[in-house]
DNA sequence: CTTATCAGCTTGTCTGACAAGCGGACAAGA
DNA sequence: TCTTGTCCGCTTGTCAGACAAGCTGATAAG
């Protein structure tokens, strides 16, 4: 068989109908069209305007709720969906986490690209002293010093302070792919905090190197403040995970 | 009121089957329990062999597809739903894109990571020597050049292009990341393109640009290429998008 | 050997139904 | 007045049954 059919033809797209409602429901809500916190209607009066049937709206209401675009429904209250969009992050981190286990991406490749960009904030953000930033960065710290062998309040202050730290760059591209990041490699790296034998003593020699980085940042230092921290994680990187 | 209830209550959790359902199925794809391409018995059996209505099984089927994580169902066949992990990283793009087109992160902090990422990613591409991804991108700058002043055909070598160079870093997170950084970046910068009163000259000039990149990389000069390479998007941004 | 036909399956969609649960209104009682 | 019990309407979660459209494979006809 020739070619030229492959040239000539085009598939003939069949779109179910319940895709296609939810894709004009995304387009609404990521246009700013639905605006964030809107109250749809009800699953009945939705299928009613649309014309299409309930089990329909349904299975597009499933769709958005897996990007993360709408939430309730979930029979919390009677009072029908939401527009959400707080939940694409969790949503984004899920799918590169998917991406992850199914082994299309390796873990070493995440940590090497947040590395990246961890480094580029913490220049840029030398250059910029965003002092709010930098005391939540603080508190971050103190709160990690403060947990000393907690494992779970330890992680928890450790992500704010890397976050902060991030933001301080004034960059929301950095501060969003740095967190869907984090968010994909953190059960990885809590599970090597658990497993270690002693906690105390490596949670202290972290809570210092994370000092040194905020000192070197808040003089100036972007350079040596990236150095620090590139350390700090590939040293973390190599004793905790196996490849 | 006190705050003790918020410490000793925790929210009872109540999960519809579907989710359920849907779980179920993902621990069993990213387990590997499911290999990928294993084909699902129908929503019929299914429902049969979970015990639940074949609704509730189209709805676990619609969040797993919305993943990324299954495919087919779509009618074209009637060996129903298969098993198909190939679509986890478009699933992962579009997340992150709406994370983008929700979150407001102004265009330039795009630019920005996009650029650090293709600097980093022609310096350790430089390292490397991957003979097959430099080829495509000799063939996408090829095609460049070929199309002259077809700005639409001009475009898809360009995104190629870029997309090979990356690609030739081997990091796979880099080329998610860049991949979607660049996919919602593009509508703006070929609307740009084709608000080009001269576009031939224009295009020429970026083939220009394109071609000392790779060689640069060719010879092994990975600062150079991605010296070069900020300079092109750089300047191309300054003159044609606003702020 | 090619072609027409047909039965059996699958998905897409709709309709109708029911249980469980939320919310507000409204009345009863302290 | 404030609390409490009750009830009605509405919403979601789930199911069962139905039908059209379409694919597959087998079988019959040419």
């Amino acid at each position: 068989m020739s070619d030229v059919f492959a040239q000539a033809l085009s598939e003939v797209g069949r779109e179910p109908l319940s895709m296609a409602v939810a894709r004009q429901l995304r387009d609404a809500i990521v246009s700013g069209e639905l605006a964030d916190g809107t109250s749809l209607p009800s699953e009945k009066a939705l299928s009613v305007r649309l014309g299409v049937g309930r089990s329909t709206v349904r299975e597009a209401l499933r769709i958005l709720q897996a990007q993360g675009l709408v939430s309730g429904g979930d029979r919390v209250s009677t009072r029908g969906p939401t527009v959400d969009g707080s939940g694409t992050l969790p949503s984004a981190a899920s799918a590169l986490e998917n991406v992850v286990l199914l082994g299309q991406v390796p873990l070493a490749d995440l940590v090497s690209l947040r590395l990246l960009i961890e480094q580029a904030a913490l220049e840029a953000a030398a250059a910029r002293h965003d002092d709010a930033a930098l005391d939540r960065a603080q508190a971050a710290l103190d709160e990690m010093r403060d947990a000393k062998a907690d494992v779970e309040r330890f992680h928890k202050a450790d992500v704010a302070f890397h976050a902060a730290l991030i933001d301080a760059a004034g960059n929301g591209a950095y501060s969003l792919v740095a967190n869907v990041l984090r968010d994909t490699t953190a059960r990885h790296l809590r599970e090597a905090l658990e497993a270690e034998p002693r906690p105390a003593k490596v949670l202290a020699q972290l809570v210092d190197e994370h000092d040194e980085v905020l000192a070197a940042l808040r003089s100036g230092h972007g350079k040596k403040a990236a150095r620090l921290v590139r350390a700090h994680i590939e040293t973390f990187y190599d004793r905790h995970i196996d490849t």
